[in-house]
DNA sequence: CTCAACTATCTATAGGCATAGTTAGTTGAG
DNA sequence: CTCAACTAACTATGCCTATAGATAGTTGAG
């Protein structure tokens, strides 16, 4: 139920189409809330059949139309609502840790792998909510600037302060499961040194 | 697909049935995969399909039967194949990190409930972790036991080592969230003084 | 003996999500 | 002018998962 929100979070920015939304998921939103535009155009509908969002036609070149979404409301009531319910925690799911439980079936060269691809895949997300967290910072994010004009300055400064109060928790996550694979690999060596 | 493997995981120290894994995932696998048994029944019977386990029934009581897998030649090779291929990474997908980056759009005292109940999600997490890493430290866990008795007293160590290693990872992991709730709690004081 | 608690298994339903297409119009470089 | 790249939107399928409930036998405390 989280795609519906975050899709209606973004729209509190501007009027937005099934693409454009599908554009920005892919290249922001996506770090903490991924989301298929297969995923995307179907929510945008079951949105607008619960009045959460406004439909709207317009013309794209000489033939082509597009539809656009703009927050109702009712939509704008409904998202306040769920930024003041606790967050719904789903059960733990984590394939990483599942797997390193039962290393010892794997091959050492296997299991050296596995724990340098989880190095690795945390590495690039580490540099993906760095580069995030540098945009928040310089405010050279488009949606983010759009977001700010909308508010009073004086709240400019709180808005910032999530942002990157929520990258800096990315960033650390992503510090601390380098850290746990390294120590993996280490450990993996003390096996094999002896 | 990660449920089929934890079930073989189990599976490898002795032949259980759908109850016996249910007990057993609620109690322990679920600190890193949970499954309810309305997954766990019809998954056993596709895995038994697919020739990874043997289902046997066996009586239970006078008039009471239940079936018993055992994991098969080929569900062992399927194990050992998965344990030699790196971790599948799911999409992010994170619902309190999507939150924060919005708590402009809580109240005060809203964006206060969320951040403390993520402190106390992964406070009660924390505390699950460290008693499970404790049962290892000791092995006082009883499929522990039985798992560290079907292999030479010279691999224990290592067995033992991998299973603390996760739980410390997980350990640090819920360490990180409380410190990153404990920071957003700060931020929102820092706000409210002045 | 009886009842509650537990063991054991399964069904149903609906929603979420991954993956892989399909169709049609637009735009700009060469 | 034409073609590739892009914009725009959607469909299909199947798996995975959440939640709820149904059914039947067993065991042990009192």
């Amino acid at each position: 139920m989280s795609l519906r929100y975050a899709l209606l979070a973004v729209l509190t920015v501007e009027p937005m189409t099934g693409y454009d939304l599908s554009k920005l998921f892919q290249q922001s939103v996506s770090h903490v809330w991924n989301a298929p535009d297969s995923q995307i155009y179907p929510e945008l509908k079951r949105m607008e059949k619960d009045h959460l969002v406004v439909g709207e036609e317009v013309p794209w070149g000489p033939k082509g139309r597009k539809r656009q979404y703009t927050i109702s409301p009712e939509g704008l009531q409904a998202f306040k609502q769920w930024m003041n319910e606790p967050v719904a925690y789903t059960p733990e799911r984590d394939p990483a840790h599942l797997k390193a439980a039962y290393l010892e079936w794997a091959t050492p060269e296997g299991a050296r792998v596995i724990l340098e691809a989880h190095r690795e895949h945390f590495e690039n997300k580490l540099s993906d909510w760095k580069i995030k967290h540098q945009e928040i910072e310089s405010i050279s994010n488009d949606l983010l600037s759009k977001r700010l004009n909308a508010f009073p300055t004086s709240q400019h400064k709180q808005i910032i302060a999530f942002k990157l109060f929520t990258y800096e928790g990315l960033i650390q996550r992503a510090q601390h499961e380098i850290a746990w694979a390294r120590q993996g690999i280490e450990l993996m060596s003390s096996f094999s040194h002896n």
